[in-house]
DNA sequence: ACACCCTCCTGGAGGC
DNA sequence: TGCCTCCAGGAGGGTG
């Protein structure tokens, strides 16, 4: 599942990759993918329009245009921005194509999805969509003291809380599971309830793992892939994530599967302490 | 405010 | 081997 690091990826080699190419023609074969605005605007207006860059928001893929306007992309579980493949992408031999985007130059931009939960957004202002993601984990905005702020308001469980984007944008149920062992914090704490050593170790904890994970081109487990077709290498430095049984890297101990908010959630339970405030 | 459940969607894993 | 059921999960919606 994509989350910051595997967007962050993609965003590099997208921006290298498409950056001022026109976008001459959009096909869109399976309409449910755009969220907005209605497939025929969408086609319409997406066509002659340049890509001036391509950046990311949160687990958005965000491409700006000219004339003026905003391409943004959520890959949610399995989507794919993919510049590799058929050289015919509307041959109609790989059923999960559901967007290709024909640029003036070079091979097209195709949006791929098997599971189809991915959207794409058109909008003049990205506000429209991005409005109201929450803090930016890599941003300088994002320090220890900011992230005690956050947290001490709201008697949530900490794992649904770092998993809800409005209040930090970007972090997945990989990422969140890797940072609260990294930190060594029991993902059922109340945020309200962290001491400012367990804030300040969550927040170095954030960092070092969205930014290895960024090192290693993301974690391919599936599905993930940049957009040349390759898979990202950071599955190996994963200490807590898929690896229930097996033994903690810090003390032996094996890891533990539990079910949090209705997500999986591994963790070492010797390392991680008491799951009570 | 917060916990919980459902929906979307499919391939892959597990059970027998 | 084959079939059947269940499960994974990001986000948005609804309910208690």
């Amino acid at each position: 599942m994509p989350e910051l690091p595997e967007i962050e990826t993609i965003a590099r080699i997208l921006h290298a990759q498409v950056t001022g190419k026109t976008i001459e023609r959009a096909r869109v074969l399976w309409p449910r993918v755009i969220a907005t605005p209605s497939v025929d605007q969408f086609e319409r207006e997406i066509a002659g329009r340049r890509i001036l860059g391509v950046m990311r928001r949160g687990k958005f893929l965000w491409l700006r245009l000219d004339p003026p306007g905003h391409l943004l992309v959520h890959l949610r579980m399995t989507g794919r921005m993919l510049t590799c493949g058929p050289p015919d992408p509307m041959a109609g031999d790989d059923p999960y194509n559901h967007v290709v985007l024909e640029l003036d130059s070079g091979a097209p931009l195709r949006f791929r999805d098997v599971r189809r939960f991915g959207r794409m957004y058109l909008v003049a202002d990205e506000a429209q969509v991005l409005g109201g993601l929450g803090l930016e984990p890599l941003s300088p905005e994002f320090t220890a003291e900011q992230l005690g702020v956050i947290l001490s308001s709201r008697r949530r469980q900490l794992k649904p809380l770092l998993l809800d984007q409005r209040v930090i944008a970007g972090l997945g149920n990989i990422y969140v599971d890797e940072s609260l062992w990294e930190a060594r914090i029991h993902p059922l704490r109340r945020a309200s309830c962290l001491g400012a050593d367990e804030v300040a170790r969550l927040h170095a904890a954030i960092g070092t793992v969205l930014g290895r994970a960024i090192v290693n081109m993301g974690t391919t487990l599936r599905d993930y892939r940049t957009p040349e077709g390759r898979e990202g290498s950071n599955g190996e430095f994963l200490a807590v994530y898929g690896r229930k049984g097996l033994p903690c890297g810090r003390c032996g101990q094996p890891i533990v599967r539990i079910v949090v908010g209705q997500r999986g959630t591994h963790l070492c339970p010797t390392c991680q302490g008491a799951p009570l405030d």
